[in-house]
DNA sequence: GTTGCCGATGTTGTATACAATATTCAGATA
DNA sequence: TATCTGAATATTGTATACAACATCGGCAAC
Protein backbone atom coordinates (compact mmCIF):
# COMPACT_ATOMS: atom_id res chain seq x y z
CA UNK A 1 0.00 0.00 0.00
CA UNK A 2 2.74 2.35 1.36
CA UNK A 3 5.70 3.23 -0.83
CA UNK A 4 8.82 1.63 1.31
CA UNK A 5 10.05 5.69 2.28
CA UNK A 6 7.17 7.30 3.20
CA UNK A 7 8.75 10.57 4.30
CA UNK A 8 7.08 13.67 5.41
CA UNK A 9 8.88 16.72 4.55
CA UNK A 10 8.36 18.25 7.84
CA UNK A 11 8.99 21.80 6.12
CA UNK A 12 9.20 21.52 2.14
CA UNK A 13 9.99 24.84 0.93
CA UNK A 14 6.91 26.86 0.44
CA UNK A 15 6.78 29.22 -2.40
CA UNK A 16 6.05 33.16 -1.54
CA UNK A 17 2.82 32.50 -3.53
CA UNK A 18 1.77 29.76 -1.16
CA UNK A 19 2.51 30.72 1.80
CA UNK A 20 0.47 33.98 1.01
CA UNK A 21 -2.20 31.79 -0.49
CA UNK A 22 -2.40 29.96 3.09
CA UNK A 23 -2.13 32.87 5.14
CA UNK A 24 -4.44 35.25 3.19
CA UNK A 25 -6.96 32.15 3.09
CA UNK A 26 -6.01 31.00 6.91
CA UNK A 27 -6.67 35.17 7.44
CA UNK A 28 -10.36 34.97 5.80
CA UNK A 29 -11.79 32.01 7.28
CA UNK A 30 -10.38 32.96 11.19
CA UNK A 31 -12.07 36.41 10.41
CA UNK A 32 -9.41 38.40 11.20
CA UNK A 33 -10.00 39.88 7.22
CA UNK A 34 -13.74 40.37 7.09
CA UNK A 35 -15.90 40.71 4.39
CA UNK A 36 -15.99 43.68 2.15
CA UNK A 37 -12.53 44.68 3.72
CA UNK A 38 -10.34 46.05 1.16
CA UNK A 39 -7.02 44.32 -0.20
CA UNK A 40 -4.54 46.63 -1.30
CA UNK A 41 -1.67 44.87 -2.94
CA UNK A 42 1.37 46.88 -1.50
CA UNK A 43 -0.08 46.95 1.90
CA UNK A 44 -0.67 42.70 2.47
CA UNK A 45 2.87 42.39 0.37
CA UNK A 46 4.63 44.43 2.95
CA UNK A 47 2.93 42.71 5.69
CA UNK A 48 3.50 38.86 4.16
CA UNK A 49 7.78 40.15 3.79
CA UNK A 50 7.16 39.45 -0.29
CA UNK A 51 7.13 41.29 -3.28
CA UNK A 52 3.88 41.90 -5.10
CA UNK A 53 4.03 39.86 -8.30
CA UNK A 54 3.56 36.40 -5.92
CA UNK A 55 1.24 37.93 -3.96
CA UNK A 56 -0.97 39.23 -7.26
CA UNK A 57 -0.58 35.28 -8.01
CA UNK A 58 -2.17 33.97 -4.73
CA UNK A 59 -5.27 36.98 -4.99
CA UNK A 60 -5.89 35.78 -8.49
CA UNK A 61 -5.80 31.73 -7.52
CA UNK A 62 -8.88 32.96 -4.72
CA UNK A 63 -10.23 34.95 -6.91
CA UNK A 64 -13.88 34.27 -7.48
CA UNK A 65 -14.02 32.18 -4.46
CA UNK A 66 -12.82 33.69 -0.76
CA UNK A 67 -11.99 37.08 -2.64
CA UNK A 68 -13.49 39.11 -4.86
CA UNK A 69 -11.37 41.08 -7.92
CA UNK A 70 -12.39 43.76 -9.92
CA UNK A 71 -9.90 44.80 -12.80
CA UNK A 72 -7.93 48.04 -11.90
CA UNK A 73 -10.50 49.08 -9.30
CA UNK A 74 -8.63 46.63 -6.48
CA UNK A 75 -10.22 43.47 -4.69
CA UNK A 76 -11.68 42.78 -1.76
CA UNK A 77 -12.56 39.85 0.58
CA UNK A 78 -15.92 38.82 -0.91
CA UNK A 79 -18.94 39.89 0.70
CA UNK A 80 -21.84 37.57 0.28
CA UNK A 81 -25.70 38.82 -0.27
CA UNK A 82 -28.50 36.67 1.60
CA UNK A 83 -29.64 35.53 -1.60
CA UNK A 84 -26.03 34.34 -2.60
CA UNK A 85 -25.93 32.34 1.00
CA UNK A 86 -29.28 30.54 0.50
CA UNK A 87 -27.97 29.64 -3.17
CA UNK A 88 -24.83 28.36 -1.71
CA UNK A 89 -26.57 26.06 0.75
CA UNK A 90 -28.62 25.00 -1.71
CA UNK A 91 -25.64 23.66 -3.43
CA UNK A 92 -24.08 22.31 -0.91
CA UNK A 93 -27.36 20.55 0.53
CA UNK A 94 -27.50 18.54 -2.90
CA UNK A 95 -24.31 18.01 -3.35
CA UNK A 96 -23.52 16.76 0.44
CA UNK A 97 -26.65 14.45 0.94
CA UNK A 98 -25.49 12.44 -2.38
CA UNK A 99 -21.73 12.68 -0.87
CA UNK A 100 -22.70 11.69 2.69
CA UNK A 101 -24.77 8.60 1.06
CA UNK A 102 -22.12 7.24 -1.23
CA UNK A 103 -19.48 7.43 1.73
CA UNK A 104 -21.53 5.68 4.15
CA UNK A 105 -22.71 3.02 2.26
CA UNK A 106 -19.06 2.14 1.69
CA UNK A 107 -17.42 2.38 4.79
CA UNK A 108 -15.64 -0.81 6.36
CA UNK A 109 -15.86 -1.97 9.55
CA UNK A 110 -12.59 0.14 10.83
CA UNK A 111 -13.25 3.00 8.60
CA UNK A 112 -16.76 3.57 10.49
CA UNK A 113 -15.33 2.89 14.12
CA UNK A 114 -12.83 5.37 12.92
CA UNK A 115 -15.68 8.30 12.03
CA UNK A 116 -17.46 7.28 14.61
CA UNK A 117 -14.56 8.05 16.95
CA UNK A 118 -13.71 11.15 15.35
CA UNK A 119 -17.16 12.23 15.77
CA UNK A 120 -17.54 11.69 19.31
CA UNK A 121 -14.18 12.91 20.20
CA UNK A 122 -15.06 16.02 17.96
CA UNK A 123 -18.60 16.90 19.94
CA UNK A 124 -16.68 15.91 23.71
CA UNK A 125 -13.85 18.70 23.19
CA UNK A 126 -15.52 22.21 23.48
CA UNK A 127 -13.29 25.00 21.95
CA UNK A 128 -13.11 28.28 20.29
CA UNK A 129 -15.06 29.48 17.64
CA UNK A 130 -12.03 28.73 15.15
CA UNK A 131 -10.79 25.86 15.87
CA UNK A 132 -13.99 24.37 16.86
CA UNK A 133 -15.24 24.83 13.11
CA UNK A 134 -11.76 23.71 11.59
CA UNK A 135 -12.32 20.48 13.98
CA UNK A 136 -15.80 19.36 12.14
CA UNK A 137 -14.43 20.74 8.74
CA UNK A 138 -11.85 17.85 9.10
CA UNK A 139 -14.46 15.12 10.31
CA UNK A 140 -16.81 16.17 7.29
CA UNK A 141 -13.41 16.23 4.62
CA UNK A 142 -12.63 12.72 6.48
CA UNK A 143 -16.29 11.66 6.00
CA UNK A 144 -16.54 12.47 2.46
CA UNK A 145 -13.17 11.03 1.39
CA UNK A 146 -15.11 7.87 1.73
CA UNK A 147 -17.27 8.68 -0.81
CA UNK A 148 -14.32 8.46 -3.49
CA UNK A 149 -15.45 11.68 -5.22
CA UNK A 150 -12.82 13.90 -4.92
CA UNK A 151 -14.45 16.67 -7.26
CA UNK A 152 -17.29 16.86 -5.48
CA UNK A 153 -15.64 16.89 -2.36
CA UNK A 154 -13.30 19.73 -3.04
CA UNK A 155 -16.16 21.76 -4.68
CA UNK A 156 -18.47 20.91 -0.97
CA UNK A 157 -15.38 22.24 1.36
CA UNK A 158 -15.08 25.22 -0.78
CA UNK A 159 -18.73 25.75 -0.27
CA UNK A 160 -18.37 24.97 3.07
CA UNK A 161 -15.46 27.01 3.43
CA UNK A 162 -17.37 30.43 1.83
CA UNK A 163 -20.53 30.09 3.71
CA UNK A 164 -19.03 28.95 7.08
CA UNK A 165 -16.69 32.38 7.73
CA UNK A 166 -20.22 33.94 8.28
CA UNK A 167 -21.58 32.06 11.43
CA UNK A 168 -20.52 32.86 15.02
CA UNK A 169 -20.74 29.81 16.63
CA UNK A 170 -24.27 29.48 17.61
CA UNK A 171 -25.40 26.18 16.24
CA UNK A 172 -23.66 24.01 18.78
CA UNK A 173 -27.13 22.07 19.97
CA UNK A 174 -27.88 21.39 16.42
CA UNK A 175 -24.65 20.31 15.42
CA UNK A 176 -24.31 17.78 18.95
CA UNK A 177 -27.87 16.14 18.36
CA UNK A 178 -27.22 15.88 14.57
CA UNK A 179 -24.04 14.34 14.97
CA UNK A 180 -25.23 11.72 17.18
CA UNK A 181 -28.03 11.05 14.74
CA UNK A 182 -25.03 10.47 12.24
CA UNK A 183 -23.05 8.63 14.06
CA UNK A 184 -25.94 6.01 14.70
CA UNK A 185 -26.15 6.24 10.75
CA UNK A 186 -22.60 5.26 10.30
CA UNK A 187 -22.60 2.75 12.49
CA UNK A 188 -25.97 1.08 11.06
CA UNK A 189 -24.38 1.94 7.09
CA UNK A 190 -27.61 3.66 6.62
CA UNK A 191 -26.91 5.85 3.67
CA UNK A 192 -30.53 7.46 2.96
CA UNK A 193 -30.78 8.11 6.54
CA UNK A 194 -27.25 9.72 7.04
CA UNK A 195 -28.36 11.77 3.94
CA UNK A 196 -31.62 12.85 5.80
CA UNK A 197 -29.66 13.94 8.67
CA UNK A 198 -27.30 16.15 6.62
CA UNK A 199 -29.90 17.90 4.73
CA UNK A 200 -31.94 18.61 8.33
CA UNK A 201 -28.57 20.11 9.99
CA UNK A 202 -27.88 21.90 6.96
CA UNK A 203 -31.31 23.46 6.75
CA UNK A 204 -31.19 24.21 10.11
CA UNK A 205 -27.60 26.02 10.57
CA UNK A 206 -28.88 27.62 6.83
CA UNK A 207 -31.56 29.45 8.99
CA UNK A 208 -29.80 30.03 11.91
CA UNK A 209 -27.02 32.02 10.00
CA UNK A 210 -30.06 33.68 8.09
CA UNK A 211 -31.92 34.37 11.30
CA UNK A 212 -28.54 36.31 12.85
CA UNK A 213 -27.76 38.50 9.83
CA UNK A 214 -31.54 39.72 9.45
CA UNK A 215 -31.21 40.61 12.90
CA UNK A 216 -27.57 42.35 12.46
CA UNK A 217 -29.00 43.89 9.30
CA UNK A 218 -31.11 46.68 11.89
CA UNK A 219 -28.00 47.51 13.74
CA UNK A 220 -27.82 51.33 13.46
CA UNK A 221 -24.80 51.85 11.80
CA UNK A 222 -22.18 54.26 11.93
CA UNK A 223 -23.37 57.90 10.97
CA UNK A 224 -20.78 61.01 11.65
CA UNK A 225 -21.94 62.74 14.32
CA UNK A 226 -24.55 65.38 14.21
CA UNK A 227 -26.23 63.98 11.46
CA UNK B 1 -38.17 45.13 -15.63
CA UNK B 2 -34.61 46.72 -17.72
CA UNK B 3 -32.50 49.36 -16.74
CA UNK B 4 -34.14 52.77 -18.56
CA UNK B 5 -30.75 53.18 -20.59
CA UNK B 6 -28.82 49.83 -20.89
CA UNK B 7 -25.90 50.70 -23.36
CA UNK B 8 -23.53 48.25 -24.00
CA UNK B 9 -19.73 49.25 -24.64
CA UNK B 10 -19.36 47.83 -28.00
CA UNK B 11 -15.42 47.63 -27.17
CA UNK B 12 -14.44 47.91 -23.70
CA UNK B 13 -10.05 47.92 -23.41
CA UNK B 14 -9.31 44.47 -21.86
CA UNK B 15 -6.42 44.27 -20.05
CA UNK B 16 -3.48 41.56 -21.55
CA UNK B 17 -4.68 39.32 -18.45
CA UNK B 18 -7.88 39.77 -19.82
CA UNK B 19 -7.16 38.83 -23.12
CA UNK B 20 -4.72 36.33 -22.22
CA UNK B 21 -7.15 34.85 -20.42
CA UNK B 22 -10.30 34.39 -22.71
CA UNK B 23 -7.61 33.35 -25.75
CA UNK B 24 -6.21 30.50 -23.60
CA UNK B 25 -9.76 29.29 -22.85
CA UNK B 26 -11.09 29.77 -26.39
CA UNK B 27 -7.73 28.00 -27.54
CA UNK B 28 -8.48 24.81 -24.99
CA UNK B 29 -11.83 24.79 -25.64
CA UNK B 30 -11.70 24.71 -29.04
CA UNK B 31 -9.16 21.91 -29.39
CA UNK B 32 -6.50 23.65 -30.38
CA UNK B 33 -4.75 23.61 -27.19
CA UNK B 34 -5.56 19.63 -26.60
CA UNK B 35 -5.22 17.92 -22.67
CA UNK B 36 -1.90 17.63 -21.67
CA UNK B 37 0.05 19.99 -23.60
CA UNK B 38 2.37 21.79 -21.97
CA UNK B 39 2.35 25.48 -22.09
CA UNK B 40 5.40 27.32 -21.66
CA UNK B 41 5.20 30.71 -20.43
CA UNK B 42 7.70 32.22 -22.27
CA UNK B 43 6.87 30.88 -25.56
CA UNK B 44 2.95 31.78 -24.76
CA UNK B 45 3.43 35.19 -24.16
CA UNK B 46 5.25 35.78 -26.98
CA UNK B 47 2.31 33.88 -28.92
CA UNK B 48 0.08 36.93 -27.62
CA UNK B 49 2.34 39.42 -27.55
CA UNK B 50 2.43 39.71 -23.94
CA UNK B 51 4.90 39.84 -21.10
CA UNK B 52 5.04 36.78 -18.77
CA UNK B 53 3.56 39.03 -16.10
CA UNK B 54 0.00 38.73 -17.49
CA UNK B 55 -0.01 35.17 -18.61
CA UNK B 56 0.86 34.08 -15.58
CA UNK B 57 -1.95 36.10 -13.56
CA UNK B 58 -4.18 34.62 -16.73
CA UNK B 59 -2.89 30.87 -15.89
CA UNK B 60 -3.58 31.34 -11.92
CA UNK B 61 -6.72 32.08 -13.13
CA UNK B 62 -7.48 28.73 -15.54
CA UNK B 63 -5.61 26.41 -12.77
CA UNK B 64 -7.52 23.56 -11.25
CA UNK B 65 -10.03 24.27 -13.97
CA UNK B 66 -8.82 24.19 -17.58
CA UNK B 67 -5.33 24.29 -16.52
CA UNK B 68 -3.03 22.45 -13.86
CA UNK B 69 -0.21 24.17 -12.59
CA UNK B 70 2.52 22.09 -10.59
CA UNK B 71 4.61 24.27 -8.79
CA UNK B 72 7.87 24.94 -10.52
CA UNK B 73 7.46 22.35 -12.73
CA UNK B 74 5.39 23.87 -15.66
CA UNK B 75 1.71 24.04 -16.37
CA UNK B 76 -0.52 21.79 -18.89
CA UNK B 77 -3.52 22.02 -20.39
CA UNK B 78 -6.02 19.80 -18.14
CA UNK B 79 -6.04 15.91 -18.93
CA UNK B 80 -8.92 14.06 -17.22
CA UNK B 81 -8.92 10.34 -16.43
CA UNK B 82 -12.13 7.96 -17.18
CA UNK B 83 -13.09 8.11 -13.57
CA UNK B 84 -12.60 12.03 -13.29
CA UNK B 85 -14.83 12.28 -16.19
CA UNK B 86 -17.99 10.07 -14.87
CA UNK B 87 -17.78 12.36 -11.69
CA UNK B 88 -17.81 15.43 -13.66
CA UNK B 89 -20.79 14.06 -15.12
CA UNK B 90 -22.49 12.51 -11.89
CA UNK B 91 -22.09 16.29 -10.19
CA UNK B 92 -23.06 18.07 -13.40
CA UNK B 93 -26.70 15.61 -13.18
CA UNK B 94 -27.04 16.05 -9.57
CA UNK B 95 -26.94 20.49 -10.68
CA UNK B 96 -28.93 20.32 -13.99
CA UNK B 97 -31.55 18.49 -13.05
CA UNK B 98 -32.37 20.98 -9.92
CA UNK B 99 -31.45 23.93 -12.19
CA UNK B 100 -33.64 23.10 -15.49
CA UNK B 101 -36.45 22.25 -13.42
CA UNK B 102 -36.43 25.63 -11.22
CA UNK B 103 -35.72 27.09 -14.37
CA UNK B 104 -38.88 25.86 -16.35
CA UNK B 105 -40.90 26.08 -13.63
CA UNK B 106 -40.53 29.84 -13.74
CA UNK B 107 -40.95 30.72 -17.23
CA UNK B 108 -43.68 33.33 -18.81
CA UNK B 109 -44.72 32.79 -21.59
CA UNK B 110 -42.67 34.77 -24.04
CA UNK B 111 -39.77 33.73 -22.26
CA UNK B 112 -40.86 29.57 -23.13
CA UNK B 113 -41.78 31.02 -26.69
CA UNK B 114 -38.21 32.97 -27.19
CA UNK B 115 -36.28 29.40 -25.75
CA UNK B 116 -38.41 27.17 -27.92
CA UNK B 117 -37.44 29.48 -30.88
CA UNK B 118 -33.68 29.25 -29.85
CA UNK B 119 -33.68 25.33 -29.28
CA UNK B 120 -35.73 24.85 -32.95
CA UNK B 121 -32.75 27.32 -34.82
CA UNK B 122 -30.13 25.56 -32.93
CA UNK B 123 -31.10 22.27 -34.29
CA UNK B 124 -32.10 22.79 -37.57
CA UNK B 125 -28.75 24.61 -38.38
CA UNK B 126 -25.92 22.66 -39.04
CA UNK B 127 -22.52 23.46 -38.12
CA UNK B 128 -19.17 22.79 -37.25
CA UNK B 129 -18.15 21.07 -33.94
CA UNK B 130 -16.79 24.17 -32.38
CA UNK B 131 -19.69 26.43 -33.15
CA UNK B 132 -21.97 24.10 -32.61
CA UNK B 133 -20.74 23.38 -29.08
CA UNK B 134 -20.75 26.78 -28.71
CA UNK B 135 -24.48 27.53 -29.69
CA UNK B 136 -25.52 24.20 -27.73
CA UNK B 137 -23.76 26.26 -24.55
CA UNK B 138 -25.14 29.30 -25.54
CA UNK B 139 -28.41 27.65 -25.61
CA UNK B 140 -28.14 26.16 -21.85
CA UNK B 141 -26.65 29.14 -20.60
CA UNK B 142 -30.28 30.96 -21.70
CA UNK B 143 -32.01 28.21 -20.12
CA UNK B 144 -30.47 28.49 -16.89
CA UNK B 145 -30.14 31.87 -16.58
CA UNK B 146 -34.01 31.80 -15.70
CA UNK B 147 -33.77 29.35 -12.41
CA UNK B 148 -32.33 32.35 -10.88
CA UNK B 149 -28.98 30.59 -9.58
CA UNK B 150 -26.37 32.38 -10.80
CA UNK B 151 -23.89 30.17 -8.58
CA UNK B 152 -25.22 27.07 -9.86
CA UNK B 153 -25.13 28.11 -13.44
CA UNK B 154 -21.84 28.97 -13.21
CA UNK B 155 -20.52 25.82 -11.73
CA UNK B 156 -22.39 23.80 -14.65
CA UNK B 157 -21.14 25.92 -17.57
CA UNK B 158 -17.90 25.88 -15.90
CA UNK B 159 -18.23 21.74 -15.70
CA UNK B 160 -19.79 21.72 -19.11
CA UNK B 161 -16.57 23.31 -20.64
CA UNK B 162 -14.48 21.42 -18.80
CA UNK B 163 -15.75 18.05 -19.94
CA UNK B 164 -16.99 19.22 -23.09
CA UNK B 165 -13.45 19.65 -24.91
CA UNK B 166 -13.61 15.73 -24.92
CA UNK B 167 -15.92 15.38 -27.30
CA UNK B 168 -15.81 14.96 -30.65
CA UNK B 169 -19.36 16.00 -32.35
CA UNK B 170 -21.04 12.15 -32.76
CA UNK B 171 -24.05 13.01 -30.18
CA UNK B 172 -26.06 14.66 -32.80
CA UNK B 173 -28.99 12.34 -32.83
CA UNK B 174 -29.14 12.32 -29.41
CA UNK B 175 -29.23 16.17 -28.54
CA UNK B 176 -31.84 16.77 -31.67
CA UNK B 177 -34.30 13.95 -29.94
CA UNK B 178 -33.54 15.44 -26.17
CA UNK B 179 -34.24 18.76 -27.49
CA UNK B 180 -37.44 18.02 -29.25
CA UNK B 181 -38.57 16.39 -25.84
CA UNK B 182 -36.97 19.44 -23.70
CA UNK B 183 -39.35 21.75 -26.21
CA UNK B 184 -42.49 20.16 -25.24
CA UNK B 185 -41.45 20.06 -21.52
CA UNK B 186 -40.84 23.86 -21.85
CA UNK B 187 -43.88 24.81 -23.42
CA UNK B 188 -45.65 22.50 -21.32
CA UNK B 189 -44.11 24.07 -18.15
CA UNK B 190 -43.12 20.36 -16.93
CA UNK B 191 -40.23 20.90 -14.36
CA UNK B 192 -39.92 17.11 -13.67
CA UNK B 193 -40.25 16.69 -17.45
CA UNK B 194 -37.56 18.43 -18.22
CA UNK B 195 -35.20 17.48 -15.19
CA UNK B 196 -36.21 13.64 -16.90
CA UNK B 197 -34.96 14.16 -20.03
CA UNK B 198 -32.07 16.60 -18.87
CA UNK B 199 -30.76 13.53 -16.63
CA UNK B 200 -31.37 10.91 -19.74
CA UNK B 201 -29.18 12.97 -22.50
CA UNK B 202 -26.89 13.45 -20.15
CA UNK B 203 -26.24 9.86 -19.44
CA UNK B 204 -26.49 9.12 -23.16
CA UNK B 205 -24.01 11.67 -23.55
CA UNK B 206 -21.36 10.35 -21.10
CA UNK B 207 -21.69 6.99 -22.13
CA UNK B 208 -21.18 7.88 -25.58
CA UNK B 209 -18.19 9.78 -24.45
CA UNK B 210 -16.85 6.54 -22.23
CA UNK B 211 -17.14 4.55 -25.35
CA UNK B 212 -15.39 6.82 -27.61
CA UNK B 213 -12.57 7.25 -25.07
CA UNK B 214 -12.51 3.27 -24.74
CA UNK B 215 -12.10 2.72 -28.57
CA UNK B 216 -9.10 5.84 -28.39
CA UNK B 217 -7.61 3.46 -25.78
CA UNK B 218 -6.49 0.98 -28.12
CA UNK B 219 -5.33 2.67 -30.95
CA UNK B 220 -1.12 2.16 -31.24
CA UNK B 221 0.52 5.29 -29.49
CA UNK B 222 2.89 6.20 -32.00
CA UNK B 223 6.48 5.03 -30.99
CA UNK B 224 9.98 5.20 -32.61
CA UNK B 225 10.89 3.24 -35.60
CA UNK B 226 12.37 -0.13 -35.60
CA UNK B 227 10.96 -0.82 -31.77
C1' DG C 1 -26.31 74.04 -2.64
C1' DT C 2 -25.35 71.17 -6.43
C1' DT C 3 -23.01 69.70 -10.41
C1' DG C 4 -19.24 69.26 -13.41
C1' DC C 5 -14.33 69.68 -14.41
C1' DC C 6 -9.54 68.86 -13.59
C1' DG C 7 -5.22 68.12 -11.32
C1' DA C 8 -2.91 65.52 -7.31
C1' DT C 9 -2.37 61.25 -5.27
C1' DG C 10 -2.55 56.47 -4.77
C1' DT C 11 -3.18 51.87 -6.56
C1' DT C 12 -3.02 48.47 -9.95
C1' DG C 13 -1.13 46.56 -14.49
C1' DT C 14 2.97 45.35 -17.07
C1' DA C 15 7.78 44.94 -18.64
C1' DT C 16 12.47 43.84 -17.68
C1' DA C 17 16.14 41.65 -15.03
C1' DC C 18 17.75 38.37 -12.06
C1' DA C 19 17.60 34.24 -8.74
C1' DA C 20 16.27 29.57 -7.88
C1' DT C 21 14.95 25.27 -9.32
C1' DA C 22 13.83 21.46 -12.65
C1' DT C 23 15.18 18.97 -16.69
C1' DT C 24 18.36 16.98 -19.82
C1' DC C 25 22.14 14.87 -21.68
C1' DA C 26 26.92 13.56 -21.73
C1' DG C 27 30.17 10.85 -19.46
C1' DA C 28 31.86 7.62 -16.09
C1' DT C 29 31.35 3.43 -13.59
C1' DA C 30 29.53 -1.08 -12.21
C1' DT D 1 24.34 -2.36 -21.35
C1' DA D 2 22.24 -0.16 -17.59
C1' DT D 3 22.62 3.12 -13.95
C1' DC D 4 24.26 6.91 -11.59
C1' DT D 5 26.45 11.46 -11.38
C1' DG D 6 26.93 16.16 -12.43
C1' DA D 7 27.31 20.11 -15.18
C1' DA D 8 24.81 22.67 -18.91
C1' DT D 9 20.48 24.25 -20.23
C1' DA D 10 15.89 25.69 -19.89
C1' DT D 11 12.00 27.16 -17.29
C1' DT D 12 9.71 29.08 -13.56
C1' DG D 13 9.61 32.24 -9.34
C1' DT D 14 10.45 36.86 -7.59
C1' DA D 15 12.00 41.70 -7.08
C1' DT D 16 12.32 46.25 -8.93
C1' DA D 17 10.88 50.01 -11.95
C1' DC D 18 7.77 52.24 -14.65
C1' DA D 19 3.24 53.12 -17.06
C1' DA D 20 -1.72 53.40 -16.92
C1' DC D 21 -5.72 54.00 -14.66
C1' DA D 22 -8.99 55.05 -10.66
C1' DT D 23 -10.10 57.77 -6.86
C1' DC D 24 -10.40 61.92 -4.27
C1' DG D 25 -9.84 66.60 -3.44
C1' DG D 26 -10.51 71.46 -4.60
C1' DC D 27 -12.39 74.87 -7.59
C1' DA D 28 -15.43 77.06 -10.73
C1' DA D 29 -19.97 77.50 -12.92
C1' DC D 30 -24.84 76.98 -12.84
Amino acid sequence: MSPALNLTWSAKPLSAEEAATVAIRDAILSGRLVPGQRLAQAELAAQLGISRIPLRDALRRLDGDLVTIDGRRGCWVTSLEVDEIEELYEIRIVLESRCVSLAVAGLSDTEALHLFGLSEQMDLMQSDAHSGYSTRRAFYAELYSHANRPRMRGLILQLRDNVGRYHVLKDVRHSVDAHEQLRRHIMDRNPDGAAEVVVAHLEETRDDLLATMAQDEHVPTLTTEGS
